[in-house]
DNA sequence: GAGAAAAACGTTTGCGCAAACGTTTTTATT
DNA sequence: AATAAAAACGTTTGCGCAAACGTTTTTCTC
């Protein structure tokens, strides 16, 4: 590899000068630096990082654990943030963790290492020696999408979603009313409920039990409540999925059984992926805002880093209805 | 920070005593090795990963650039290799260049500078300078999707998906065949277009030229697709989609138009993302075989990592065909 | 044209670590 | 007990670079 002395030698320059050549940290004569640039351009040389990185003990270098970037949703996120960080000046360090603690333990080890200047994590599960983990690192961490008090986090307001989902089905009619649930220890999945809950209650509406049913975020989870609903004696008319996969799998399942979506069964989803508004019917869902949450993170991140403080933030983004074909009156 | 020195101080012993403790690079007496573990716990020391590439000049990252991981195939890839990548102990430095020269050179100058093991390029189209840029590296490349004679690739055998994508539809009897191709520079998509003409040709059909119409390989393209087809005189009975978005675009149109899928018209796609089986009817398609794509990939990069040698190899996985619900015989 | 000030560049150190090279201590052998 | 051999650890250098500290050269000033 070319080094800051070879190209020293080469344009006849002590490597001081190569040095503020390259940084512009000090006023070098035009034709010094030409022939400096002129060396570095005939050598290909191209400053290590590691060693710059051990100097000035800054790495521009961002971690980011995510459970799994294959979920169309996480990708978005990822590649957004990745594009923000990348005008901010730092590189992305993609970590997934399979919501395996091992492999989380092990990633942030190596992060570590790696002295991050800072870390993003978005997990749809955390368990306690997970944040405990999180809690001793040293540069500044921020979450997405789930607010754990003791850390700064950026996240759709779930709570709100799920309330604004809710109306939207009350308000064109229906009465009975059932969800899609995630997992009992997924945050967002808990917030979304909660705004269920309330939507319900302001209507007077009462929650039949029979009709939540906790899955695992993705279609098979739709398929199977779907299917579990349509043995119980009353079925409900409208379905509120926490997510446009289970949502996809809800619909996939009734049309399979021969029910007619929206005519015999609404279904809302979340999150608005692209895919939604191909589907027919049409898809209606709820829209987080993406594009500001990555941008707020980013924000949150860099600011800390260019601070050297991270005094814990909770910042929430609000979602947005996106009334669609999947959701009708009920027939009556 | 702690380094290594405040690890000896702390544990009564030098530097090279804990350097060989945590490498494992030399006998240490049991308790001396016990007294320094303690002190590495206490201190909660991590070995600057900056320092070590710097004297041993390994960095155990690899670079990955990638036009954009919001896509669902790309976004899986680029989890599977990260997964791969993990299990032989690199980590991933993922770079999205939004298929932009500017964007792609400076990322490339970045990766060169954190003097990156290997390389892993997951392009759609690319430009001679591209190429050029990546000749100059001095590290290990590997791409994907993309035979370029002159590094060394893993590629899906698009050929033989087009052509086993055709062969489906004119064994279902199908004789009028349109395509929605990716643009012209796209490569997959040129080699799924020979595939196609390939099969009409064995079947002794001609191809319309009205019938292929070039779009983006996104949905968008798909419905400007069956808009154009359905206004010219003769439209086929069966179109093939250069990927499963495309098709989606398709079918969503079609349906909107009023023609029934596939009693009207059929559709294969390309890919097999995650919804295809999801939809209504479920989609007929080409799956690549991605988990087989991504360890080879990954083999071949870690090989020539290991071995410091990169002798050009082109490589070549075969799709299939996944029969679903969206091709079927033609009316007539 | 002597001295001071400014301009332009050079020498050297230290960042944290691995490992080559050395030293000391212990054990075995006679 | 003297010596050799083996065991166990220490000292030091250099990886590539930034920048503190220094030096030399040029330009003013009177």
């Amino acid at each position: 590899m070319v080094t800051i002395t070879d190209v020293a030698r080469e344009a006849g320059v002590s490597v001081s000068t190569v040095s503020h050549v390259v940084n512009g940290t000090r006023f070098v004569k035009a034709d010094t630096r030409e022939r400096v640039m002129a060396a570095i351009e005939r050598l290909d040389f191209t400053p290590s990082t590691s060693a710059q990185s051990l100097k000035k003990n800054v790495t521009h270098t961002v971690g980011m654990i995510v459970t799994s970037s294959t979920n169309p949703y996480f990708a978005e996120v990822v590649a957004r943030l990745e594009s923000e960080l990348y005008e901010a000046g730092f590189n992305l360090m993609l970590c997934n963790s399979g919501r395996d603690i091992d492999k989380q333990r092990s990633y942030i080890r190596t992060l570590k290492g790696r002295r991050i200047d800072g870390l993003l994590v978005l997990e749809s599960v955390l368990s306690d020696a997970y944040l405990e983990l999180l809690g001793s690192c040293s540069f500044p961490v921020v979450m997405l999408d789930s607010d754990t008090p003791s850390l700064t986090s950026v996240s759709d307001d779930s709570e709100l979603g799920g309330y604004l989902a809710t109306r939207h089905l009350i308000e064109q009619g229906h009465r009975a009313i059932g969800c899609i649930a995630g997992p009992v220890q997924h945050h967002q999945s808990i917030r979304r409920f909660r705004g269920f809950q309330r939507a319900l209650a302001e209507a007077g509406l009462s929650l039949e039990p029979d009709w939540v049913h906790a899955g695992g975020m993705d279609s098979e989870s739709g398929e199977a409540a779907v299917r579990q609903l349509c043995r119980s004696r009353r079925r409900p008319t409208a379905l509120f999925a926490f997510n446009d996969f289970s949502a996809l799998g809800a619909i996939s399942q009734a049309t399979r059984q021969g029910l007619r979506v929206p005519e015999d069964l609404s279904v809302i989803g979340y999150d608005d992926i692209e895919i939604a508004r191909l589907l027919r019917p049409a898809l209606t869902t709820v829209r987080q805002q993406t594009a500001t949450l990555c941008r707020e993170a980013c924000r949150l991140l860099t600011q800390a880093i260019a601070d050297k403080r991270s005094d814990v933030e909770q910042l929430h983004v609000a979602p947005e209805l996106i009334v669609r074909e999947s959701v009708a009156p009920p027939d009556e």
